[in-house]
DNA sequence: AATGAATGAGTTTTCATTCAT
DNA sequence: AATGAATGAAAACTCATTCAT
């Protein structure tokens, strides 16, 4: 028994090992559609179902049941904004550049997939308690590499160095997040990423040493 | 009949007048204790109406429907919010100190009432579309009031000429909203108020001239 | 005791003395508006107040419950009915004449106040069995007075005296009331007494000697 | 795809379809049973389903509402009155001939299955006004079919040339319909059937030319 | 006699999940 | 692996009636 075999086992038997095959995405996509477009009380299994294409039978070969698809749809696509944060963190850059192109790809990812802005910024929020608290857990890995992006710039003298790290990252996420809420409640009908540099000018002026 | 009453009538017949019955707030505030007890989808009108100490229909005499309640709560509670910043818009401060006391004020507020913040900042966020654009509507007004203070910072040239307001204030009142909404989901295992100067250091700093 | 104190005991206490009273008529009447113009199953007893201008409380006061109203609308109503009919039967006339002269009479009386046609007509019959049964009893003395013109008829050798009476008498009022009933669904948009001339002579074809 | 296929589908998507599956008949017929039994307002759906041997879930994949079940119910039993009916006017027979063989088949058919009659003469009858709408545009289909018998017999020169046609069909459908419910009310406790060539006479006789 | 605020019982419908095929 | 018919629990709201004033 190797090391996947345990994770597999470990995060919930024989179901991991599906998430590479084709259905399981299809499901997922069908899922923000759903939500999207129906709300998130109106997002029936039998809806998502039959957006992806399948039978409802066949989504609980994938699921099991219909909060994990819930938690699944935000792990899936909160991996592609943490693997960017990442790929920025990686970078030999200054912290304020990281912190706004970290900023800046936010936006430009929820703005190019409207249907996921408005799952994430609107219907997933109104999951309940148990469901939003997996969720957090979720985001408590981007929020880790968010504080990285903090740490070094106080090690770098460039950010001040006796502000409170944790309320500076609820700042930074709780600004950028109710700017992009209010953008998808207001139909998308300006250019959110035009946003970013005033919104990175705000912040990180506010951290500056 | 004075204007008052005139008003009354013209505002939606008999449930208005009914405002300053006794069992009106007791409904309102025993749905604020129901649903920061039970959370928001298990907050049966049954169970309002037994925590209010009257008969189910009792409800349904003050309030119009389920949602009417939801609403009325939001209404109810974010009026103090109002006239507490109504009350500190109208002295004879600078924008930043108005600024600093909105803060503190909407801080202690929430902070003396655990169930009251349990409700706005997680459970009410559950409701569907429809309840949230009328907590949206109710919210518009205490937004205003912000922007207030900020259209008075920078005519005072106390904060930046060149700065969005409308960004600036979402910043504002996203960093608030964040950091309350962290402290309740930490079970308030912390002093929100405490929080309050540093929240204001680095919103003020951002946005100052 | 006398003759009218047993029937008011054996009628239902103190109530009866409260027919002469104006507030008993008054409640009757706004109840056939009510049920008229809101349907059998929207004519709640607050409506009903509400239109005779009493408290709902009051209704109690001359009525045992609703059932009682509703009763009590048929059998004042039906009152005028069998008065007429009694009339015209003490007359010295043939009874294909009384006949004729009580399906017009019957026809008037319901082509002069549409209100009370919609009610016995439409919305009582959606009153349930028990209700049923008592209007019935209450219709049975209507129908004692037909049977009275068709004995006459076949004693008079103006009837077939080989036909039943009682399916004579079903005939007759099953003719009436369909006719009745069509012309109400049509909304009352032809008139009524006009057809009573061509039915009487169908009816009165069918039982002739 | 044949044109039957094209028309289930036209005429209401998946629920037509199911018309022909065991569930949908065994789900009327309880409905029948059960209404018969307890009275329309007391006929529950979950009375229905337990009836019907089957969830109460399982009746809304048959049926849109339990509105839906009850004109169904007629629509499905109201079938077999037009289809005798069709049956009898299709064959080489006189007007008065026709005329009777519709009054026998219609009495025979309510007093072989007795809940029927209870649900179609006293029932159904308090169904609200948009039940009652869609009830009667089923019938209006078998009062066509009279219509037909009646114009057949004023060609031939069999009925009266001079009487309404309309007034005619009320008639005969009132004195039928009265006949029955009068039957019904006194507990089927005499033989209908018989009662039909006394009803034919007295009919015939009324339109005979 | 009159009021009207308060009561509380009762039912349709939805939808996540299962399991026989 | 995939299906989809069947399941059954759960909650808002109405309105006839009462009774303290």
């Amino acid at each position: 028994m190797n090391c996947h075999s345990y994770f597999r086992i470990f995060l919930g038997g024989d179901i991991v090992v599906k998430k590479d095959k084709p259905k399981y995405k299809q499901i997922i996509d069908a899922a923000v559609i759903v939500i999207a477009e129906n709300g998130y009380h109106q997002a029936q299994v039998s809806k998502i179902a039959k957006q992806a294409g399948v039978a409802d039978g066949t989504i609980y070969l994938y699921f099991k049941n219909k909060e994990d698809i819930l938690i699944s749809v935000f792990q899936e696509k909160m991996g592609v904004f943490v693997s960017k944060l990442e790929e920025i963190i990686s970078r030999d850059l200054s912290a304020p550049t990281k912190m706004g192109l970290m900023i800046e790809s936010h936006f430009e990812l929820l703005a190019g997939d409207t249907h996921l802005a408005i799952v994430t910024q609107l219907e997933l929020r109104q999951s309940n308690h148990e469901i939003r608290l997996k969720i957090n857990n979720v985001l408590r890995e981007y929020l880790k590499l968010m504080d990285e992006i903090l740490v070094k710039g106080i090690e770098d003298g460039e950010f001040d160095r006796t502000m409170d790290i944790r309320l500076a990252r609820q700042m930074v996420f709780g600004t950028m997040d109710e700017t992009i809420t209010t953008w998808v409640m207001n139909d998308h009908k300006y250019d959110l990423v035009e946003l970013a540099p005033q919104v990175q000018r705000l912040l990180l002026k506010g951290m500056q040493a």
